[in-house]
RNA sequence: GCGGAAGUAGCUCAGUUUGGUAGAGCUUCAGCCUUCCAAGUUGAAUGUCGCGGGUUCGAAUCCCGUCUUCCGCUCCA
């Protein structure tokens, strides 16, 4: 599966999807660029989610709220307290550490297999890491006499006091921003503006798709897990009394989502989670089976009145919704948060395959969902002479106002099929001989390669038809 | 951070053991030929061999240093 994935990052580079960030500079680690079809792709995702939440529930709208926050903001939402990890520095060496790998390493070399000796400590630590003990856990690595790891002298043995290493960027010359660590709290902050001037009862929810910012320890696995990223979050304002009720069907709703764009039932999985983050209650993550196994790809979760209660607190406004004197609550908030470049890898990594043909040959291809697909349909002629070249170049211009489509005539026609199937074109359109006496084109499916001729008329229908964005949403509804 | 792999053409890589004019396939580009699946054919372009030093008459190759990327482990979308 290694090889897989060097292949996923090699097809996304030579055919314009992805391209790796800052690349003739020696390029960033985990950083990306899309590119010309990886953008188009993407846009593509972005307009089913956005539609599907905002066109196809009369209850949610979007915002488009500022990457730049006040820190203010982070310091309410409890970011700037709990966002974070711990660090120590060796006074000798000046190297830094992860505390907790810095002592389960240690442990694990110095008592070897000796699991109760190791789960002992490993107990007291998890401890002393919920309490926040910060002393306790100074006093353990000294009580265990740990040196330096890196330096490997074993007089580096005086450490700092435990510092916190905040998962967010700060925007250092400028008073109080940060890069957004999460696209809620814009919604959050924008709460009653939106209630306000939509009218809009509860429930209803708000959606955002937006980059933020987190400064991960490691960064890696292609566009698994960036420093940089784009999310696509919506939440859901709700009677707290409502909260499994609302939980429950967010829960089945994303799901369905994901299982129309018919990547396979069984790449995805459902986990409960263990570990929540500091604003959650109830959490769930939908897994996909990525060329690396199960990683998480969206999380639905129960923030209850965390956060508004928290900006009330801190801003002495009312997030209250007042129904009529009777009832007077905070809302609660369930909350779906998917990762945009996560789900363009599940997609991108589940649609690639290399398929052996009959002749012996190889095919490559992207089985991308056809409503994604960077380009729609391609125009192509047979062949370069007889003028068949310009009708196709007609049928070209005259279609390319309806779709995103492409006109190509360089090399054979097997070639330029391949070509298409490479970037996961759904359907070629073939102008030949036929096409002078009667109007009519041969459709090419890039699935199954099967053929058959139609009217020069159907053809804006039926790239409608096969790739448009209507069926699946019209799927969404009746499901 | 630790551990592993690797930096040579747009992509995939060979060449490094044993120093001697920088290579292949695919791609790209320009033709010719072709009535449907990377076809045939003629030609062309493409490189500071990651970077810096050293050894040598001579370094992609040997030595020293350095940078970068990718993968695994902890965090999460």
């Amino acid at each position: 599966m290694k090889n897989f994935l060097k292949f996923l990052i090699s097809h996304s580079k030579s055919y314009g999807f992805i391209f790796p960030s800052n690349e003739i500079y020696g390029g960033i680690n985990a950083i990306y660029d899309y590119g010309q079809y990886g953008i188009e792709l993407k846009n593509n995702i972005k307009e089913f989610w956005w539609k599907s939440m905002t066109q196809l529930n009369e209850n949610i709208v979007g915002i488009d709220s500022s990457i730049l926050t006040h820190s203010n903001v982070l310091k309410s939402s409890g970011h700037i307290d709990e966002f974070k990890e711990l660090l120590v520095y060796n006074k000798n060496s000046k190297k830094k550490y992860q505390v907790h790998l810095l002592i389960e390493n240690h442990i694990k070399k110095f008592f070897k297999n000796d699991n109760e000796q190791i789960n002992k400590i490993l107990i007291r630590l998890n401890e002393y890491f919920k309490k926040k003990d910060t002393l306790n856990i100074i006093n353990l690595i000294n009580e265990l006499n740990i040196h330096d790891p890196i330096s490997g002298n074993k007089k580096d043995k005086i450490w700092t006091n435990i510092h916190f290493m905040n998962m967010m960027f700060e925007i250092k010359n400028s008073k109080n921003l940060f890069l957004r660590p999460e696209t809620a709290q814009g919604i959050f902050c924008n709460f009653i503006n939106v209630q306000k001037s939509s009218r809009m009862k509860i429930p209803f929810g708000i959606a955002q798709i937006g980059k933020s910012f987190r400064n991960e320890i490691i960064a890696r696995q292609f566009l698994f897990r960036l420093r940089e990223f784009e999310q696509m979050e919506m939440q859901f304002f709700i009677n707290p009394k409502e909260e499994k009720k609302w939980y429950k069907y967010w829960k089945n709703i994303r799901l369905k989502w994901h299982n129309s764009l018919n990547l396979g039932k069984n790449k995805y999985r459902l986990i409960d989670h263990k570990n929540l983050a500091h604003y959650a209650s109830l959490g769930v993550d939908i897994e996909f089976n990525y060329p690396f196994g199960f990683r998480e790809l969206e999380g639905i979760h129960s923030r209850r009145d965390f956060d508004l209660k928290k900006h009330e607190l801190f801003t002495n406004k009312k997030f209250i919704i007042n129904n009529n004197k009777k009832v007077k609550y905070t809302p609660y908030v369930i909350e779906t948060s998917l990762g945009l470049d996560r789900l363009f890898m599940a997609i991108l990594s589940s649609s690639l395959k290399e398929e052996k043909l009959d002749n012996g040959k190889k095919r490559t291809i992207l089985k991308i969902p056809p409503c994604l697909s960077p380009v729609k349909a391609a125009i192509l002629p047979l062949v370069k002479k007889d003028g068949i070249p310009d009708i196709a170049n007609k049928i070209f211009h005259n279609e390319k106002i309806n779709h995103n489509i492409i006109y190509d005539y360089k090399d054979s026609i097997g070639k330029l099929y391949r070509r298409q199937d490479a970037i996961g074109t759904p359907l070629c359109f073939t102008v030949d001989y036929k096409t002078i006496e009667n109007n009519t084109v041969t459709i090419r499916y890039r699935d199954n390669m099967n053929q058959e001729r139609i009217h020069i008329n159907e053809i804006s229908n039926k790239i409608e038809l096969e790739t448009g964005l209507k069926n699946i949403l019209k799927k969404l509804l009746n499901n």
